[in-house]
DNA sequence: TTATCATATGAATTATTGTTCATATGTATT
DNA sequence: AATACATATGAACAATAATTCATATGATAA
């Protein structure tokens, strides 16, 4: 329908408007690899069950079981998280008879959380 | 169809399994708000695009059509993610004629990334 | 081995969200 | 006033993901 889409690229100027800043920033900006994964650990953060799980490990090693006695939910909703917190390496778990207990894998974590607290609060 | 769900509570065991832990870790426990806002602070960043963003206004204060030229993505797209961080209040904003400029609104961005950083490449 | 308890998991459902498309707003220039 | 350009935004669509339900696995005790 539009009169002419020739070469109409869909991104915006063709003359950039800061060619030197867009060649700048385009050189110095990191792997889109690495800025993926940044993205998948804080998208592993972005859930408040997930987030609620966390602060409660950053106090003891609990079992899935008091996790979802602290938080009020099913033993299966905890479980699944606890999977993704699993697959992100955020958490290591041990097992003792029945139980499973689980705890934060690193303390960038705690660094992580304190600076978001701070920036909440601020 | 279950045979009996009197008193059966979703949430797994009546007798905690261990109520000292459980009594601990509830106390000590961020309010829910709080913990709510961390998880929203987190899920802004965990997405690739606003991730990308971000790291490219780390390098200088960029206008709406540069940036999407360096992540080539449509100015749409990178307008609507704008906004996203604009309600965050991670980044602001000046207006320069036609041009609108945006830049970080604070350093705590930083930190927390440099952190993100670090716990990948661990 | 059978029963029981703690945990894990697959499937289904519901809710959320990123991008696109079309168009509106705001600013400058002619 | 009319045109052009940079940005913003509403609606629609597609993809992702959190929880529930039912059930499976793994371990202990009888």
């Amino acid at each position: 329908m539009s009169a002419n889409n020739e070469n109409t690229v869909e991104i915006c100027c063709e003359d950039k408007v800061h060619p030197e800043v867009v060649k700048a920033v385009a050189d110095k900006l990191p792997d889109d690899e690495l800025l993926y994964d940044v993205a998948e650990l804080f998208k592993v953060f972005g859930d408040s069950t997930r987030v609620r799980i966390i602060c409660a490990l950053f106090e003891s090693e609990m079992c899935v079981c008091d996790i979802a006695d602290v938080l009020g939910m099913t033993q299966s909703a905890i479980s699944h998280q606890l999977r993704v917190l699993k697959q992100a390496r955020l958490v290591k778990y041990r097992r003792d008879g029945k139980t499973v207990y689980y705890s934060l894998a690193d303390d960038h974590i705690q660094t992580i959380f304190n600076q978001a607290f701070e920036h909440i609060m601020e």
